[in-house]
DNA sequence: GTCTATAACCGGATAGAC
DNA sequence: GTCTATCCGGTTATAGAC
């Protein structure tokens, strides 16, 4: 089996014990025994264990950049013109957003541990802000695409409008990792696209 | 010294050691060491370091409740009625958790590490839920408060729009901690506030 | 390259002197 | 009650056989 592969299917099996876990819980020991592989081929495969989280931490990201993406693309493919477009773009992104958090929350869990682990690490804390600033300019894409697709503008710079779609997607995640209700969570979410269409000013050239 | 007193000096301790550290960076030692005590006082006074983290977690709780009742009662201390009075009362609140975010950063830093212990250990996770549903409660408390205080009155319950307030918090701590940029704070804020805005329905009876 | 064994260390908790 | 010294389990990392 070749290094490479060896690398991912440690990465994985550290995602999956960070999400039961915890950052602190995700011990070599508990992750070369999560992806049946021993010490040594670790230790053959990174230099440490700090090695392993840096670029956990930055696969981490790249993979909810790829969910926030799926949500905003899956969902903008209703071909609806308008305010109701728009209006059904963002409510079925954000409520995509909440399905898959209820059909995995253990994945935000860990998510939400790297974050931290990468804010409280020294050389990684610029990782945590990139992570944002990424998180930022795909919402802010997405929000162009949709408002283009559905054929509306914004009545300001879509990158003064993402950091509003990330503060709701930390709130809901926290809001149903501590209450497990989701109700809660889709009233936030209801909340937010209500926020987001008094952005929307006028019908565009269609 | 008093076992009363040593007890709140390790608390203390513990907590300016996990805003700078994280919860595992909080050994018995590190504690000790910030608390300027012996390991020998640390296991007079508690069972265990997860008795102290356990009655932290709680403590941690009560200090935050009694941030969100700050910075709700000293902003509707202005006792302008109507739409305005409501305004500034929740306009101030958000500019005052944003205010002390950024003068200690390491507390709310602190918080949300506690809060993911709590959630991640059995035997607490209980608690990780009371304390979102007492955050509710005293928002709930707050916006009704705050509306009778301006004369007017919400289009709901209370208790369906506090989940927003926290979430909006929420959103506004990750936020700075991810990017340190006030500015995007505030524009959540904002946002959070005219969204609030929206459920004010009629003046009341004054 | 992959294993077993072990070195080196750090953590929580305790024993026992005073 | 408060100290020092120590035990013991668990962790990272490495050495050395194969």
């Amino acid at each position: 089996m070749s290094v490479e592969k060896r690398r991912e299917l440690l990465l994985d099996a550290a995602f999956r014990v960070i999400a039961r876990d915890g950052v602190d819980g995700a011990t070599t020991r508990a992750i070369c025994g999560a992806a049946q592989m021993t010490l040594s081929t670790f230790h053959y495969v990174f230099d440490s264990r700090d090695d392993l989280l840096a670029d956990l931490v930055q696969r981490g990201t790249d993979i909810e950049l790829s969910v926030i993406v799926e949500a905003l693309t899956s969902a903008s493919s209703d071909d609806i013109e308008g305010f109701d477009g728009i209006r059904i773009m963002l409510r079925e992104s954000l409520f995509g957003y909440i399905d898959g958090l209820i059909d995995d929350p253990d994945r935000e869990q860990a998510m939400i541990s790297l974050n931290q682990y990468a804010r409280q690490t020294a050389g990684l804390a610029r990782l945590g802000t990139d992570m944002y600033h990424r998180y930022y300019e795909a919402i802010a894409y997405g929000l162009r695409r949709g408002a283009e697709q559905a054929g509306v503008d914004w009545d300001r710079p879509t990158d003064e409008l993402a950091p509003l779609v990330v503060a709701a997607t930390d709130g809901i995640t926290l809001a149903y990792l501590n209450t497990r209700d989701r109700e809660v969570c889709e009233r936030i979410a209801d909340a937010t696209v209500t926020l987001l269409l008094g952005h929307v000013t006028r019908t565009g050239s269609n």
